[in-house]
DNA sequence: TAGGCCATCTGGTCCT
DNA sequence: AGGACCAGATGGCCTA
């Protein structure tokens, strides 16, 4: 960690100090003017009071003659502030300062170390003292509620729950780092309807091509089916907004979906596979993270699950089981064109491949 | 430009 | 006496 140093010359005389030589101790300069007219056993008045005198009058001193008489002072009797006197308190404030410096620092080691600690560390914006122990603070209590209540929250839920008393700067971080939209965390009163029934209810796909009718590959049980533009992606390119349920996100309105069928993989789909995996009550009852994705592997019809390690393999002609985790999938037909990386993330029922929204052409 | 954050200095207090 | 700790003051840097 580097070490700004003060500019000022004190703070120069406090480096090159070398603890050995009182000579090169440089006196501030009012002092050097009492000292310079006295010998080196000479009485001389100490800062403070010299403070006093300064600002002190012959009417002060006429009051002070007029005081009652005030008893002896206890305690040690003041010792004479003589040059070699004030140069040795001099050198033992350098070191103090010294002290306090290295004490700070290792504070502020410390600090480093919690920072790395606690989530949405990151090493280009770092988080100001006061918002990393508030953070850290959140932290611990989400887990030891984890803990307590042995259920893992939902993604917002928890960045919820890390994001009390924080900034909104820090919020913003949080956000961040569990892949979260800052807007998420806002008071639903904040953000826009859309983007409330957006993050909770509905996921989109991109819709390369214009004349690709979603209506009949995604069709709800009870279909609305509404086409805007995604707030992802600054609404460049269309996208399918199907909302599948009105519920909160916890308890999802569709019914729950443990296993799809091949029968709903046909052209006309009651529900399309990624959607039915998300209208069960996986994605919204799972507590998700930006870790907590599935990794498809475009050459096979198999997905990786990144918690057991285990490839799953899709059969055509039997029923797919949710996985245990419940995270959603997708049948890999559909997924062709996809990078190896691509991934879901449930947190917000996004589905992305890289920087873009989840292209499904080879679904038409 | 105001406000937040930070490093540093400083004097006071407590403890060994 | 000296070290640890603390809080106030101060000035620099950065950002909205």
């Amino acid at each position: 960690m580097p070490i700004k140093m003060q500019e000022n010359s004190e703070a120069e005389q406090d480096l090159s100090f070398t603890g050995s030589d009182l000579d090169d101790i440089d006196l501030d300069d009012d002092i050097s003017e009492l000292i310079e007219s006295d010998d080196e056993d000479s009485e001389v008045n100490s800062p403070d009071e010299n403070k006093n005198q300064k600002s002190s009058t012959g009417r002060k001193r006429k009051d002070k003659q007029e005081e009652p008489k005030v008893p002896k002072k206890r305690g040690p009797k003041k010792k004479r502030m003589t040059k070699a006197r004030i140069a040795k308190l001099r050198l033992r404030r350098v070191k103090a300062n010294a002290r306090e410096r290295n004490r700070m620092h290792g504070l502020n080691d410390a600090l480093d170390i919690l920072r790395k600690h606690v989530p949405c560390y990151s090493k280009t914006q770092k988080l100001s003292k006061i918002e990393t122990l508030r953070l850290a603070r959140n932290y611990i209590s989400a887990l030891s509620d984890i803990l307590e209540s042995g259920v893992k929250p939902d993604s917002v839920t928890f960045a919820k729950a890390l994001s009390k008393g924080l900034s909104q700067n820090t919020m913003n971080l949080v956000a961040g780092g569990l892949q979260l939209n800052p807007r998420t965390l806002l008071p639903e009163s904040t953000y826009a309807k859309q983007y409330q029934f957006y993050y909770n209810n509905t996921f989109e796909v991109s819709k390369p091509n214009q004349n690709v009718s979603y209506h009949n590959v995604y069709s709800l049980p009870s279909p609305q089916v509404a086409y805007s533009h995604s707030p992802i992606n600054n609404g460049v390119s269309p996208v399918a907004r199907i909302p599948y349920s009105h519920s909160s996100p916890v308890s999802c309105g569709l019914p729950s979906c443990t296993s799809v069928s091949q029968a709903n993989f046909g052209n006309v789909r009651d529900t399309s596979p990624l959607q039915a995996a998300t209208a069960s009550s996986s994605i919204q009852c799972e507590a998700v993270t930006s870790s907590n994705y599935m990794q498809y592997d475009n050459n096979m019809e198999r997905y990786m699950d990144p918690r057991s390690q285990q490839t799953v393999q899709f059969f055509p002609q039997q029923s797919v089981p949710v996985p245990h985790d419940c995270s959603p999938y997708i049948l890999l037909d559909d997924l062709a064109d996809f990078s190896p990386d691509t991934t879901i993330d449930t947190d917000m029922s996004i589905i992305s491949s890289g920087s873009s929204i989840f292209d499904v052409h080879r679904i038409i």
